[in-house]
DNA sequence: TTAAGTGCAAACCCTTTGCGCAGCT
DNA sequence: AGCTGCGCAAAGGGTTTGCACTTAA
């Protein structure tokens, strides 16, 4: 169903369809929950024998944010990373700046600040909304070992 | 203020104060609406007849970071900018995707998020959110071009 | 057939690093 | 004297680009 809207649009805008397009998108679909960056994504095809070279992986993913496939992450270390972009369901990234995991936190509290932007004239086309700090798991072990200690 | 605040942390941390160090945070301080990268303060200081090496810049904005003087943001283009951390005033930032005018967005909704990840067990340390779109400006341009096609 | 797409390697660009010299303490 | 800090230039690392070859339509 990616695949789809994959074609049309690249029908509308008379590109070409190819086997690497394909194999791109693929991989996303393959590893929805995971945030892939570029580099990640040749490496998964190359492991599969798939050879697709790096620059194509990189004009593939650009095209692919152009449609709106996919939605461009930004986590600060100097990597953009990629995901599925599901319109329906809006979600943000928790980073655990101890154990580098990310979660996923559903927010509808921003519901209300679309609103307020939307009263003064702003039109919004996409929210990245990051928080770095320390998860349950991490917090609960460090406060193990400072027990410990004692 | 900040001067002190530097100058403290420096001695805290057994580093020196030095006038490179100076010059890039006042650079900072006397443009503190901006969003400058490295690239900027060194401009910033050369045009002043400031030489500070560009190394010594960048050394020198991680040490605020690192003290808590400067916020890092990025803005998704390769570069990263950063801002003067005013702890008290937690804001966030709009991004035009038409003119590219970054407006700063104060918001109190943020709290109501803040509580419900406290009581899940996420201790946050950094907010990053942004939001991309079209800013008031630009959509009015747009409708004015819109209608004058009539 | 022919314009779009691909692969390769080189180029880019922001950022980081190694190293010898300078300057606090 | 012994570190810390600086400037310079070179290296790094993710991303982009030029160009000749290949391929979808």
């Amino acid at each position: 169903m990616y695949i789809e809207t994959l074609k049309k649009e690249l029908k509308n805008k008379k590109y070409r369809m190819t086997p690497q397009r394909e194999l791109v998108l693929k991989v996303f679909i393959d590893n929805e929950s995971k945030h892939l960056g570029a580099e990640d994504v040749y490496r998964l095809l190359f492991s599969n024998k798939h050879t697709v070279s790096k620059a194509t992986v990189y004009r593939t993913i650009d095209l692919l944010v152009e449609f709106g496939l996919l939605r461009k992450i930004d986590f600060g270390d100097g990597i953009y990373r990629y995901e599925l972009a599901k319109k329906e369901k809006m979600h943000h990234h928790f980073i655990c700046k101890i154990c580098g995991k990310i979660y996923e936190i559903e927010e509808k509290h921003l519901e209300i600040i679309k609103k307020e932007l939307l009263s003064q004239g702003f039109q919004f086309e996409d929210f990245d909304f990051k928080i770095y700090g320390i998860c349950p798991k991490c917090s609960k072990k460090a406060k193990n070992k400072s027990e410990n200690k004692k």
